[in-house]
This record gives structure tokens, C-alpha cells and sequence, in this order.
DNA sequence: GTGAAAGCGCTAACAA
DNA sequence: TTGTTAGCGCTTTCAC
């Protein structure tokens, strides 16, 4: 069923449908009524592809992500939905399970189905990535990771969050703080989170233990093994664990019950994250809440305003920080 | 950059150019190989939509759920995702936020969009939603609830899963078996999983007490309120608590937990998901396992099967069920 | 082997 | 007010 037989059935022309739907120009109002009982009857639906053939707009907005069943990516995914679609955007989605060739993949894919906009919930970001983004020319916003283009990027204050982490576990009174990181390819988690808390430790003077250090890949198995490690290596054992995020923590507590350990009279954890993993475990995790899906909306808010860009506008600041809070539960005292 | 302009480039024309794309038709050594310079020179991407008109194929699946960022629909997406994009499709995505009006709009901006089928993450079917369904002649999949028109669905044993756990609770010795459910206009959860409780019960003459019922919300605070609820309501407390799904079991344990019982040395407690806040909760949470990431690409596969049908291919059941295990943790004994 | 031309369904400029 | 017409970028006959 196309805008033709549309035209033919209420004995018009093309046009004057068109100008129906979209309430544009002057159709008689008998004409129109005829035209919408019409348009009623059939159910029809102007198919997008033509209109955005001519209009060049796709009102499409591409979201690549590194995982869809992960509760960050759910959160923004969520965040950037509510805000698009409230625009009358659909969002086209680009799992990558993590594979950064996936990603610039999605680039293209999302270049051919001509999407407006696009928004790139970052883990690791490549010179190569640089390169296609700015080949490109979509609007684009990057959630979690800098961007040395001049691409606006939605960042989580990961160095001061971590720093103000430690900060709380030393005013406990922790001294033995072990870290649980993740690897430094990612910038934001692997680097900027271990470096608060390697800077939190230095101000106090307490000298950094190598053995207290550990490395896990965000999950729950890794933090029991990393938290294992940790205990293994280390004669004196820490009094206290910070974990780079919430399945970590809960891995390493895993591992502190099967020790029999009681948490927090015996040692303190804490973790990243604060989605409800933390706030319903028992005993509730101290953590440092992101608001993912605010990260998202903020990021929706900056791309439509550079899909919709008008001339005067002036230039928006290309970093925006999302806040952090520290949420102390029941697993650290 | 277009099709004509990459012709002029290499000295061709768009026809030649096509062909050398997709591969069909002759084009001599020569020019192929001019043109393949330009195409990887200029990082030309063909407009999908331009491609769709024609073909009618857009190559691109619509998804419509009730939440995005609850675990389940993850998984779900995760698994669609994983079979389509590997078929060279893209996820439209329909996150309704639990309003039955936005599923009926998504239906139609699917249509818009010209997607090549749909998966409907049911919630709630309305006969609004069979009428729009049938008009819209676009090959469908059911996820999680039966659909009246022959649409295939995929479902989960409900009702023979909740009573293969009650009748597991019975086995343990358990005799006040309350049972935490939502309300009855979601089949699947509310009438299906109440009933195989009630069933297993009446199957060990067991009577039915009203007290023991309650209902939440899926959330983990009405998880907690219905299980305050009834321990108000009964003298004889009970001595396990069934919840519809994880988080409201979890809820419970919290309140549990506030009241300073044991679990499950006091008190037995399981609920139905099998998630990472299950299987990592501590104790950890004895529950029925569904996987969602299989319904999604079991659905994903009947939907393909719809979309490429050759006209032999047999009539495939409406009805695909996903298997269910049960999970036995440390929270029931 | 190749290019010109028609057409997919829609919008917008233009003429009536 | 209305209908005719010319594209949007691509594929696919159909002549050459």
C-alpha cells in the first residue's frame, strides 16, 4: 500500500495525501476528510525509507555498545531511549561483545542505514577508531572514554571517585588497602580508578604494596580469584578490599566467606557501580553509584543538539563529567 | 558521496559501479579494479535506504520489550542480537517502559521503518495488540506469552516450573509454603506460576491458606512488603517463602534479614530468574533458571525461518518451549 | 561488457 | 487549493 493507491482510493492525488500526513499546505477539508477516512481504513503507513531518501533524515540514532546484558549498558541504553524517543527517534542498536573490530563495523552499518546520530558507549578507543569516526561526519558522543578529536564525550569521574574511595576506607582506619583493577587498555577503569586510589594511599604516606595490587576482567570469577590471590600472596593480610567494580567485590566476598571471614568485622569491601547488585546484596555493598542512565540522557541531550545544531549556537564544552556519589553500606566499618 | 559521483570518479557509470558491489553481472578486470580503488579510496558506504526502497528489505529487525534494563530482556536482546547481527541485520529497538500504548506505537513506526520482522517481548496481550498484529502482516515471534492469532511464540514452562519447585520446598519438609506473585494480568507470571504452586499443594493435600498469598510488583521493595505482609497477617509464620521472581525474593530475605532470621536455617526462601544477583547473592538464591539469551535466539531463529520461508517448508509449531532448571542454592534446605 | 533509463515511495517546487 | 513533475540514490532491465 503506497501514497498512489493511498491517492487513488480517495479520489486525489499524491500530494494532497502527503500534505495530510504531514499537516502541510492547504487541503479543502472535504478532501481531507475523505483522505483520512482512507488513511483510517487501511492502517497505512508512509514508508520511512522513501521519506528519508528525500529528507536525508533517517531520525534513527545508532548506540554501540560493548555488551547489552551488562547493567551499565542497560542503564544508558535506557537513559538515551527515554530521551530519543520522547523526539520521536528509534535507536538501532550495535552489540559488540566486547570485539573492537565489531565496532567499526557498526560505523559502517550505521553509515549506510543513515542514521542521525551516534552514540558510542566506549570501553577502548583505538587511533583506528579516531580515524573512521572522523571519516565519518556523524554526530557523535562518546560515553566512558576521552576523545582526543574534538568528539564531546560524557565522563565519569573515575580518578576522584576512586580517590575519594580510599580517602573513606583510610578514615575507617584501614591501612592494608588491596586494589582489584582491571587491565590498562581501558583507560577510564584500568588506569584513572587505580591511580586515585595510588594517589589517595601516597598522601597519607602509606607506601604502596605492589602485593596488595591485582588485576581481575569484571567479573564475578575473577574477583574471587584475584581475592584469592591476594590472600595467598600475602602473609599480613589487607583489612580492607576495593574492587574496580560491584562483581568484583562481590566475587572477593565470595571468596572471604568461603574463608570464613565476616564482612565487615573481619575486613571491609567495596566496589564500583551501584546498581542493584549492590544495593539488595547482603550485606549491602559500599559502592560508588554512577547514574548510567543520566550519562545516557546527557549524552542524547549533546547529540541532538549537534543533529540540530543551528548556526549561532556556541560551541559546547567537548567534556561533561557525570557525578558520582559514594554510597557506604554495610561492608565496610 | 553517491553511487554517480563514485561512477564519474572512476570513469564509469552507476550501473557498473552497482555491479561491482554486489558482485553481479560482468565488468571487465579492469574497470573492476578502478572502481575498487575509488570505493576504498573514497570509503564510499551505498545508502541503505536508497538499496531498501527497492529491495523492500531493510535488513532490520524490530525488537519490542518492556524494559531494557532489567536482566531478562537483556539476555533476550543479547541472544537476537547475536543470531541477526551474525545474518547481517540490525536491532530496531522498542522499549515500551511497561506501556501498553507504546507497543502499539512501536508497531507502527516498525512498520515505517519497513523492518523485515518483529520479536515481541510480551508483557501483556491485549486484543488491541492481536487486531494491530494481524494488519500488519509483518512476520512476527512471541516471546514470553501465548498469542491467540497462530503468531509462533516462544514460552516458558511456567506452570511446570513453579511446581517442580514447590514440590521441591514440599520435599524438604517444608509445610507453610507462602507464595509472593504479581497480578493475574500477566498470565505467564501471575496465573501460570501461582497455579503450578496452588497445584503442587493441592496435589499433597495440603491446604490452600489465603494468608499465604501475597503480591508485589517485581520489584525488590514490594518484595519486602509482601513478606512483611504476611508474617503480619499469620500467627503461625510461615517456614518458606516462594517468590515469582529473584528480586522479590531477594526483597523478602532483606526483610528476613531484618528481622533477624536466618536463612534458611529459619526460614527458606527461592525465587524464579537465575540471574547474577541469584547466583551470586549470599546466601545464594535458590531459583528457576530460565535462559533468556536462548528464548531470544530461539525466537530469532523462527523469525528468520518466517522471513527466508521457502514455500515447502512445513508449518513449524506455534508453541516453542524453553527449558527450565532448577537451581538449588543455599537459601532453601 | 557497458551505459541509459525506468522505477522503488515519497516530498516539494511549480504550474494550473 | 490542487495535481503534475522532478528528483532523492540505488538496482535492474534492455539496448548497444
Amino acid at each position: 500500500m503506497n501514497i498512489k493507491e493511498i491517492a487513488k482510493l480517495a479520489k486525489t492525488s499524491a500530494s494532497s495525501v502527503s500534505r495530510v500526513i504531514n499537516s502541510s499546505g492547504y487541503v479543502k477539508e472535504e478532501v481531507r476528510q475523505r483522505i483520512n477516512k482512507v488513511l483510517e481504513e487501511t492502517g497505512y503507513r508512509p514508508n520511512a525509507f522513501a521519506k528519508a531518501l528525500h529528507s536525508k533524515k533517517s531520525h534513527t540514532i545508532g548506540v554501540i555498545l560493548p555488551k547489552i546484558n551488562a547493567t551499565s549498558s542497560g542503564e544508558c541504553v535506557a537513559g538515551i531511549d527515554g530521551f530519543f524517543s520522547a523526539k520521536g527517534y528509534s535507536i538501532l542498536l550495535g552489540n559488540t561483545h566486547h570485539q573492537l573490530n565489531k565496532e567499526l563495523e557498526f560505523l559502517d552499518i550505521f553509515k549506510e542505514k543513515q542514521v542521525d546520530g551516534v552514540i558510542f558507549i566506549a570501553t577502548v578507543l583505538t587511533p583506528e577508531h579516531h580515524k573512521k569516526l572522523q571519516k565519518l561526519a556523524i554526530p557523535t558522543v562518546i560515553i566512558g572514554q576521552e576523545s582526543p578529536n574534538n568528539i564531546p564525550c560524557v565522563l565519569f569521574d573515575e580518578y576522584h571517585a576512586a580517590k575519594e574511595m580510599t580517602q573513606y576506607l583510610l578514615t575507617t582506619g584501614k591501612q592494608r588497602i588491596a586494589f582489584i583493577g582491571v587491565d590498562e587498555s581501558d583507560i577510564s577503569v584500568g588506569v584513572h580508578r587505580r591511580q586515585g586510589y595510588l594517589d589517595a594511599l601516597r598522601e597519607q604516606h602509606i607506601p604502596i604494596d605492589e602485593h596488595l595490587l591485582a588485576k581481575g576482567d569484571f567479573t564475578h570469577q575473577s574477583g574471587f580469584a584475584a581475592c584469592r590471590a591476594i590472600f595467598e600472596k600475602n602473609t599480613l593480610k589487607p583489612d580492607a578490599i576495593f574492587a574496580a567494580n560491584d562483581k568484583m567485590a562481590i566475587g572477593a566476598m565470595n571468596y572471604l566467606f568461603s574463608m570464613d571471614l565476616q564482612i565487615p568485622r573481619d575486613i571491609s569491601v567495596c566496589g564500583v557501580g551501584g546498581g542493584t547488585l549492590a544495593q539488595f546484596y547482603h550485606p549491602q555493598l559500599t559502592t560508588l553509584i554512577y547514574d548510567y542512565k543520566q550519562a545516557g540522557i546527557i549524552a542524547s541531550d549533546l547529540l541532538y543538539r549537534q543533529i540540530n545544531k543551528d548556526q549561532s549556537e556556541s560551541i559546547t564544552a567537548h567534556k561533561t563529567w557525570v557525578n558520582y556519589q559514594l554510597m557506604i553500606g554495610k561492608s565496610t566499618q
